[in-house]
DNA sequence: GGCTTGGATTGACATTCGTCGATCCAGTCT
DNA sequence: AGACTGGATCGACGAATGTCAATCCAAGCC
C-alpha cells in the first residue's frame, strides 16, 4: 500500500475515533469473545451498568463506523464484530505498516 | 464485567482517540516514515496547509496520548513515533487480541 | 541590547460528543 | 385488538474538541 495514505488516513481515523472511548472497546471486546462471535443487546446491557439509552448510542457509533454490524432477529438485535474493519486497523499499525516502522518489531 | 480489561480499555481507547482525527494519522504517518525516524516541526508544516497553531495543537494531542514524543533541540522541535504505543495498539487489534478473534484472520 | 524566527500557548468561538430521561416503534403473547 | 417487552430514537444539557488569530517565549543573530 504506497501512498493513499490520503484516503486511508480519513478511513483509520473514521474506525480510530469510533474507538475511543472505553466503554466501545470494552463492547467490541465483549463481542468478540463471545460465543459464536456474536452478542445480543440484552446480553450487553447485563454486562454494563449505564442507561440503555446510552448504550444503544454507544452500539449505534460502532456500527455506523462500521466496526460492528447489527441484525434484527425477532425480538432481539444481535451484534457481530466486522473482522475487515478490525483487519484495516491491525493493518494499519502492523510492522511495516503507515504507522509502523518495518524494522520496529515488538521491541 | 472483565476487570482486566477494564484498565486495557481506557489505554487503548486514549491511544485511539488520539488517532481518531484525519490529520493526526497523517502526521504520525509522515513522522515514521521521514529519515531517521523523526521530523521537525517545519517539515511538518510545510505538508499540511493549515495554521501554525492548529498543527501544533494536533502535535500536542499526540504527544500527550503518547502516540509521539518531542524533543526541542536548539530552535528546532522534533518529533518522534513511540513505537510501544503504536505496539500496544497492534496487540489489541492484532488477531488473538482482546478485539480479534484469533481464528478469524483475513477473511 | 534589540531584532528576527520557530513554535508553543492562550482565548474565543462554533461544533461535536457523551449522558440520560422520555418517547416511540416493532415483535410477541393472550 | 390490547398489553407487554426489547431497543432504537429524540431532545436537552453540559463537557470536550477542532479551528484560528493573537500573543508569548526561547534561541540565534545583528
Amino acid at each position: 500500500m504506497p501512498d493513499q495514505l490520503q484516503l486511508d488516513a480519513t478511513t483509520a481515523a473514521r474506525l480510530f475515533k469510533a474507538l475511543g472511548e472505553p466503554i466501545r472497546v470494552e463492547l467490541v471486546g465483549l463481542v468478540r469473545r463471545t460465543e459464536g462471535q456474536e452478542a445480543c443487546f440484552c446480553d450487553l446491557a447485563d454486562q454494563f451498568d449505564m442507561p440503555q439509552s446510552s448504550l444503544s448510542h454507544h452500539l449505534k457509533i460502532l456500527v455506523q463506523a462500521g466496526v460492528l454490524s447489527r441484525e434484527r432477529r425477532g425480538t432481539w438485535s444481535w451484534y457481530r464484530v466486522d473482522n475487515a474493519a478490525i483487519d484495516t486497523l491491525a493493518q494499519v499499525l502492523a510492522p511495516g505498516g503507515p504507522l509502523r516502522d518495518s524494522s520496529a518489531c515488538c521491541d
